[in-house]
Order: C-alpha cells, then sequence, then structure tokens
DNA sequence: TTAAAATTTTAGCCTTGGCTAATTCTTTTC
DNA sequence: GAAAAGAATTAGCCAAGGCTAAAATTTTAA
C-alpha cells in the first residue's frame, strides 16, 4: 500500500472529536459517581489546568453535547449522553480487544486510549467477532 | 477500567509526532519514486494547500528531519529516514493485522492511517505475532 | 457574618495547522 | 531573451487547545 493513496483527511476529521469524547465520558462518570462534574476535576483528570478544561467546556456547550450555568456544575445534554454511551463502548471493547490479544494491563489502556477515535464501526465489529472466538 | 484511570497527556503527545510522521513517509515515498518531493506535490496528497505543506516542511526542517533550500525540493535527513522507516513498517503492520481480522481494503487503510500513531511497541509486537498465527 | 480559601472565569499570550491574497522566484515557452 | 506560467514563499487571518496572571464568584471556616 503506497503512502499515496492513504486517507489523511478523514484522521484530521476525528480529531476535531477526540476531545469531546474524551470530556463526555469523564463528565458521565463524574456524574454518576459523584453527582455532579466541576471544572476542577475535570482539569486534574486530564492533566491540564481549569483554564483549559473550561475552555473545552465551553466549546462543548456551544456544541449541545453538555449544559452549564456560570460557577456551576457541568452535566450532559441527551445527545452529550449518546455521545458517551457510544465512546464508552468503543473504548471498552478495543480495550478488552487488545487485552485477548495479550497486551498487558497498563499498556493496552493507553493504547486503546489513542486507537478508540480512529476505529471505524466495521473494525469495531471485527474486534468484538474476535472477543468471541476461543483462544 | 474507569475513565479516571485513563492516560490522556500520551495521547496528546502523539499527536505533536503524527503530521512528520506522515510527512516523512510520504517525502519518502516521493524522493524513491520521483527523485524529489516538491511542496506543491506533498499539498495535494495530503489535501492540504501549498502554504499548509510549506509550514509543516519549515517545522520538520527546524527538527532536523528534513533539509531543503528555498525554492527547492525537500529531502529526509538521516534522522527522516529512519522515522519514515520506521513509520512505514508499523503502518504496514497494522493494516495487514486489520486485514487479517477481516476488515475490508478501504476500511482498513483508512483506520490504519489514524490507530498507527498510537500503538506502543508492546502492542505492534503482539500484532505481529497475530500475523504469524493460520486462521 | 465576615474573612479566607477555593473555584470559576476572563484576559492575554503561545503553537499548530488550516485558509486566502499577494509576492517572489524558477521554469517554460514563444 | 522576455513574457507567461507555475511553484514557493510571506503576510495575515482563524480555531483549538495549551499556558499564566488576575478578577469574580462561591464556599468554608473562624
Amino acid at each position: 500500500m503506497s503512502v499515496k493513496n492513504r486517507k489523511f483527511t478523514k484522521v484530521r476529521n476525528d480529531h476535531v472529536h477526540e476531545k469531546a469524547e474524551d470530556y463526555v465520558e469523564m463528565i458521565q462518570e463524574l456524574v454518576n459517581e459523584q453527582g455532579e462534574a466541576r471544572v476542577t476535576v475535570l482539569a486534574k483528570h486530564f492533566g491540564v489546568t481549569p483554564v483549559t478544561a473550561h475552555k473545552i467546556v465551553a466549546r462543548l456547550q456551544r456544541e449541545k453535547l453538555v449544559t452549564s450555568k456560570p460557577y456551576r456544575s457541568v452535566f450532559l445534554t441527551e445527545h452529550g449522553k449518546r455521545l458517551a454511551k457510544q465512546s464508552r463502548e468503543r473504548h471498552h471493547i478495543v480495550y478488552t480487544f487488545l487485552r485477548k490479544l495479550g497486551v498487558p494491563e497498563p499498556i493496552a489502556n493507553t493504547d486503546a486510549e489513542g486507537m478508540e477515535h480512529h476505529v471505524s464501526p466495521e473494525t469495531l465489529s471485527k474486534m468484538k467477532a474476535f472477543l468471541k472466538t476461543k483462544i
């Protein structure tokens, strides 16, 4: 396969949605466990400053994935919840797939994190099929 | 696996190197086939304007991955050649791995493009092992 | 209840990678 | 050899996602 025939525009596009997916997943988990998601807590988990987390939350709000009043917690919209569920499922499939392939624990997690945003529905279904096989 | 335990900083870091890897691979292929790599040709293959390609080439030059004199072609440094070889091999493994998994042609190519930059040496070696198995 | 602490937000800066418009340099063609 | 065409570059714009410093708001604690 020649480099010249690859699809670079799709990857470029995927990157726009990556942050959104990571944040809605994290917000969902925090709301489930703590009842709310605060900007500083998000910032800590993503290893960025609260300023950066705040800006990303503002973008998600523009995109109608989350709701938030000034100085208050962040919550997912229905649209955000759907995206979170989807991302979470996809991450889980990629992660368990890598584990079954033989990739050890912390590495499978890190690799899944990077890979999940680039896995098409077709590849995902092949991973699911592989998970169903014995051996 | 909880969202909170994931590694987001590594992914952030990978993205910095993605463009560099894609460009050095393309430059290598163009030099091999056409004897040189021109900015406009790079731009066409990546689906961007020559201005964007030029700016990325300038960055690669700062990072000592390529050499280029004003208004002239772009060539790889030894360092750039090493990176290109490595990236090319990794892409090939991910791509053939997906094909063997059962992912059809154009999709395997696109997914490999996005995934390859996030695959650790450990996962890569598990993919290689899988490629050696029958079935 | 008020002062201190914590949190959130704003302002302003940086880099990367997009773009268009305009300029400069090289190559081609007449 | 000069004009036209093509390629590369520069200038200047934008958005995203980083940052620090400072301001605004909320929460906590004396």
